[in-house]
RNA sequence: GCUCCUGUGGUGUAGUCCGGCUAAGCAUACUGCCCUCUCAAGGCAGUGAUCCCGGGUUCAAAUCCCGGCGGGAGCACCA
């Protein structure tokens, strides 16, 4: 490139520079602009920054329309915008290859599936379609006294019904004996040794980095210990633990448990083993022969990694990727059995698919979606910054989802009596959506009708108003009972519209208003709003599950015959 | 306390690894206009960020280095 073509390309990023800012450019501007189009000329940039001050100068000299007619004229190639290409979805993996990737979803039984097991399912799932790829939904079920055969089920229809598809299902329960030879092998080799201090001893052992005694003993007497487990020793009286490092900095490495005893009956198993791998163990090995490309958990694991590799290190299995993301939750909207339980249990809430509550259930009842999950989770992204998640964006998210598709209905909430004393009809045909065809209700008039509570406070007598889709009336009197006059049918823009119901034939129903579970950690005893309210007959032929809007109200979920749940504005 | 992770508008994120084609993109929220027999959806426009702070390296730093500070997590025979 000769001189004469680096000015060239000064004065054209110059101009344009300076025509998209007020006509004024800046050296470092020009500086990036030209280093990011002609990487070649980095290694000279020093020589050519004069040269760029000079020809901003210049530039800056010129008026802003001298500066677009030279542009035009001489740098039309300038002008073309390129697209901007925008990334959707997840951000690439890395090793990945295409066909080749393996993920998992390894929930444990231990409860109702809820908006986190959601994130980490779909994340799971979009990457292996990502890559042409495999997902396995395995239950980590190794702690028999947390397991029920119950959230077995529950976790799978709430993955059904999140739509998210695995290409195998298994349960970590089902390797327990594949997971002996292993363990053996770590004793016999000596990464593990069986402990039977007690849980006091050990565990400031740990705090002050010391062994202890069992660390010592040879490999006869681990494997002596180790058979013992599985009659001999009563539970809390050996484990098997991981020979790490007592004086690391990482506290997981100071000997962790491997393998524990536990007596309690496993819901599948039932009592056909006692000694349980824990966690740590279970997964490394389950995610290693289970083919694991890519394991993704959330960040409270992110100290176990270095254990997780040591073990399949120790053991020279292949080794799986693990990757870590920040845990999902909504403020005020905790997922914890731990604060969960006790809300169930004392009757706060009305079980684990209270609409307040952010369980897949609670979340379906109240009218969320799975496409709307899906599509925020993924605007959530794969970070590991702590993140206080934004409830509106779901909801914007199912808003634009669900509303070509919800049935409009209107309602009276707090209902005040209208009459109309010159009614002349006896029946209309509306619309069940505005834009697309949903077909027509036909409602019976009589001249008495209902209409909201809020929009009657603000009628005064002398006030026209339209009553949607049907006419105007002008309010003769106001007050708990208000009368009316027909003005005329046309459609005018400038007056208050309002929603009714018939009087005659009314349906009495009540809208369940979740709101906010906990403010400032404190139970909110208001967090389930009760509105008593009217709306038309045609509610009673919808089937429950269906998704009303209520015009000028909201969107709802019919639950019940005589109750929706709202699910947002 | 120790260790690890994290910090971009009100909120969630893109960009950070490999410094420059971004005087910071998108979404959501908010405001205004258009459309509409809804305060919905749709269309258009706008407000909003000293890229946590302070130093340093460099022609150039959200991006690299050092030091602070804020937030989160782990320190179980739970996962």
């Amino acid at each position: 490139m000769n001189d004469n073509d680096v000015k060239r390309t000064i004065r054209g990023i110059a101009l344009l520079n300076a025509s998209e800012h007020n006509g004024k450019t800046r050296n470092d501007a020009v500086i990036s602009k030209v280093i990011g189009s002609k990487p070649e000329l980095r290694e000279k940039i020093k020589e050519i920054i004069p040269l760029i001050s000079e020809i901003v100068n210049e530039v800056n000299a010129i008026p802003l329309p001298t500066q677009k007619s030279e542009l035009e004229s001489n740098f039309p190639e300038l002008l073309v915008v390129k697209p901007k290409q925008d990334r959707s979805g997840l951000p690439a993996l890395e090793g990945a290859e295409q066909g080749k990737v393996v993920t998992r979803f390894p929930p444990e039984p231990n409860g109702y599936p809820h908006i986190g097991h959601a994130k980490a399912a779909i994340i799971d799932e979009e990457y292996a379609k990502m890559y042409g790829g495999k997902l396995i939904f395995r239950f980590d079920d190794t702690n028999p006294e947390n397991e029920r055969l119950e959230y077995y089920a529950a976790i799978k229809v709430g993955l059904d019904w999140l739509g998210v598809k695995y290409n195998h299902i298994k349960n970590t329960s089902d390797d327990i004996e594949m997971i002996y030879k292993k363990a053996e092998e770590f004793i016999q080799a000596g990464h593990a040794y069986v402990c039977t201090c007690n849980k006091e001893t050990i565990s400031k052992n740990r705090r002050e980095m010391v062994a202890c005694k069992c660390s010592m003993g040879d490999t006869a007497q681990n494997i002596k210990r180790w058979k013992n487990m599985f009659e001999k020793f009563k539970p809390r009286e050996a484990i098997v633990r991981f020979r790490g490092d007592m004086r690391s900095e990482n506290t997981v490495m100071r000997d962790p448990t491997l393998l524990r005893i536990i007596d309690e009956p496993h819901p599948i198993h039932k009592n056909k083993y006692r000694v349980w791998p824990n966690y740590d163990f279970a997964v490394a090995i389950e995610d290693s022969i289970d083919g694991v490309t890519h394991a993704f958990r959330t960040k409270e694991y992110e100290l176990r990694n270095e254990l997780y590799y040591a073990i399949l290190d120790k053991l020279k299995m292949r080794k799986p990727k693990v990757l870590e993301f920040s845990r999902l939750e909504f403020d005020g909207m905790p997922v914890s059995k731990r604060i969960l339980k006790p809300l169930v249990q004392d009757g706060k809430v009305s079980g684990y698919d209270d609409p307040r509550l952010p369980t897949l259930e609670a979340m379906r009842r109240r009218g969320i979606v799975p496409e709307a999950i899906r599509k925020f989770v993924l605007s959530l992204s794969f970070t590991k910054s702590d993140t206080l998640a934004p409830f509106e964006t779901l909801e914007s998210f199912n808003r634009k989802i669900i509303d070509p598709t919800s049935m409009r209905l209107f309602i009276a909430t707090n209902p005040v009596k209208l009459t109309v004393k010159n009614n002349n009809m006896t029946q209309i045909e509306i619309p069940n959506h505005p834009q697309k065809d949903m077909g027509k209700r036909k409602i019976q008039l009589d001249g008495t009708f209902y209409i909201s509570g809020d929009d009657a406070k603000s009628l005064k007598a002398g006030d026209e108003v339209r009553l949607l889709e049907l006419y105007n009336v002008k309010i003769t009197k106001s007050g708990p009972q208000i009368e009316a006059e027909i003005t005329d049918t046309n459609f005018k823009p400038e007056i208050p519209k309002i929603q009714w119901v018939p009087a005659q034939n009314a349906v009495k129903i009540e809208v369940l208003i979740p709101k906010i579970l906990f403010v400032n950690d404190q139970f909110n005893e208001n967090s389930l709003e009760i509105q008593q309210a009217l709306t038309e007959p045609y509610y009673l032929e919808l089937n429950v599950g269906t998704e009303i809007q209520f015009v000028r109200y909201g969107y709802c979920r019919k639950d019940s015959a005589n109750q929706v749940i709202y699910t947002h504005k």
